[in-house]
DNA sequence: CTGTTAGCGCATTCAA
DNA sequence: TTGAATGCGCTAACAG
């Protein structure tokens, strides 16, 4: 393991000076034709890498953009950070990836270590439990990442108001829900089950706002025993439906606030000899992999993940007056497939 | 915005020297207690972080490890990472994602970003085209971050030989498919097709592999009429198998080299009227979280994904006498489920 | 166009 | 136990 080269050691072989070698490594800078040969000689014979840490040092940015999830796997987090890192790569930058599963003191941590890496940016995606001491978090963590002259961005969560000094890119988590619920309105549904997440959460309280206003739209009353509240997962889908079915509940139609938790309504429907569509329409939320998969494929609330991931970096880095404070809404759509059948 | 603090305004405000407030921050070198509170709380008052670039430059490790792979959503990838980033964690260090979309390009450039942030490990993941200019390619990057301090690791990939300077960790790739076909075997079934991937490839071949050392353990010939190649996507299985339908090929099980194909093949069964597992039955690979979803339940290969990234990471980090070179294997299992059926 | 030099913020000798 | 001084590798003035 020999000691790396520095760009002395460069400098030397090329018998030019340090600034000279700095200057054909930028590139930015007007450096005779036959000197900067020289230099690129020297850098390929000694197998040359600039120091990053000691050019961030020097300069001021990192070249660094981070991530903050709740985790790595889920397809809606992997898709906004597929995203995130495309961008990323497009403005050459490195993209630093970080997960929370949801701890509030994981994320100050990882807040902290961003403001010490100088990251360009630092991301955090997703729903999130809003109230008082979440909204204090945000703005301490804004704060901060200013001061070490990044820049928070708020991912697929609502903005926290125009003068907040943190970007938000978020989607129509609200009109995705009514677009859903209007898309089995229209097709004749009445009794419609809404698979809803945990009360307080940005993301579930959006798609549930959702249903409302659609249902109001065609005035049809809510049904407060079609209405059930859980966490997002499979077997919350089957059992919530379960439930239902063995309450003898009465209902043609289920909107699942997410493709999971309609995979497992699906499930639970199959197993009670019911059929999608025939006995029951069924519509999801992501749009995830898996929607096309299921059998009868998902109809599904497609959501832009990729623009949320790629829009988030370009704001970031982006400068000027009042780039700091911006807000963008993207639009979502249905992906429409077997899963919703017209009554009559 | 401030102007951020340095450590030597901690150590103006809490009166003492910079050498000290070195030391506190660092934690393990002995400094009186009142001392110790007084710059605490100079740093609290401050709001102060250190400076990761600086303490890079000025000591030598970054507390980075990088993760290079095909893309970030494919679940093989994404469980990966979800180990790697977990055990990154833990080891306190911060985890860099970094995508070639399968261009080599990218990847040597990616590399030497890598040596440039000094990144403790750098780590490439999944299958490969192996020939000679991988080998040499490999063998430069290898050398390339030891110089830097850094270590390669090869994840989900063979090992290039115990002299190579590269940490390998795998998993039973060619056992796995032993073992599917085996369990087809068993079940009674003889003519079995294989939904192979792109020759060369390094997880197929050791797929195709497993599935060849299976049928002749059995003594059944192998019918290259019943083993396709094809890159490994949902049409691809969709198509092929639609292909071996309409020519009429002799087939009662289906052995896909991956779970996205189980799922096409899947689907052109179910288009051509065959009930899986009544009339085909079939096995996938990797146990997507699609296996469970589809329907039937698809019976498929486990791979030890997130096991896989944190022993990458683990290994990566341990120093010592040849800690440079390690090779470790670890197992897969079946995952049971309702896509195979005995035959009589 | 090129060289000299002064930091960037921190860890780490070496003294005290 | 603490402080002063040096250097990590590089960029950015500032001269020439």
């Amino acid at each position: 393991m020999n000691k790396r080269p520095t760009i002395r050691d460069v400098a030397a072989l090329a018998g030019v000076s340090v600034a000279t070698v700095s200057r054909v490594l930028s590139g930015d800078y007007p450096v005779a034709g036959n000197t900067r040969t020289k230099v690129q000689r020297a850098v390929r014979e000694l197998d040359y890498v600039v120091n990053a840490h000691a050019r961030a040092l020097s300069g001021a940015t990192s070249n660094v953009v981070a991530l903050v999830m709740y985790d790595v796997v889920t397809p809606f987090f992997a898709h906004i950070a597929s995203g995130v890192e495309y961008q990323a790569t497009e403005s050459d930058r490195l993209c630093l990836v970080c997960t929370t599963h949801g701890d509030p003191d994981r994320e100050l941590e990882i807040v902290k270590l961003m403001r010490e890496q100088h990251a360009d940016a630092v991301i955090l995606v997703g729903g999130v439990l809003m109230n008082d001491d979440y909204r204090e978090r945000m703005y301490r963590y804004a704060k901060g990442l200013e001061d070490a002259g990044s820049r928070l961005v708020l991912c697929g969560r609502p903005s926290l108001g125009p003068d907040f000094p943190a970007i938000t890119v978020e989607y129509d988590n609200a009109g995705g829900a009514y677009a859903a619920t209007s898309h089995l309105l229209s097709a004749g549904h009445r009794r419609i089950v809404l698979l809803g997440g945990p009360v307080g959460n940005t993301t579930f309280d959006a798609r549930l706002d959702g249903y409302r206003r659609a249902m109001e739209a065609f005035r049809v009353p809510v049904d407060p025993a079609l209405v059930v509240h859980d966490d997002m997962s499979q077997d919350a889908g089957f059992r919530q439906t379960q439930r239902l079915l063995a309450a003898g509940a009465d209902f043609t139609a289920i909107f699942a606030a997410n493709d999971l938790a309609a995979a497992g309504a699906m499930r639970a429907l199959r197993a009670a000899g019911k059929r999608v569509p025939d006995d029951v329409s069924i519509i999801g939320y992501d749009d995830t992999p898996m929607a096309p998969e299921l059998f009868p494929a998902l109809t599904s609330v497609h959501l832009p993940h990729e623009e949320l991931g790629r829009t988030a970096v370009k704001l970031a880095l982006q400068r000027g007056e009042n780039s700091t404070r911006q807000h963008v809404m993207l639009g979502t759509h249905i992906a429409m497939r077997d899963s919703v059948r017209p009554l009559i």
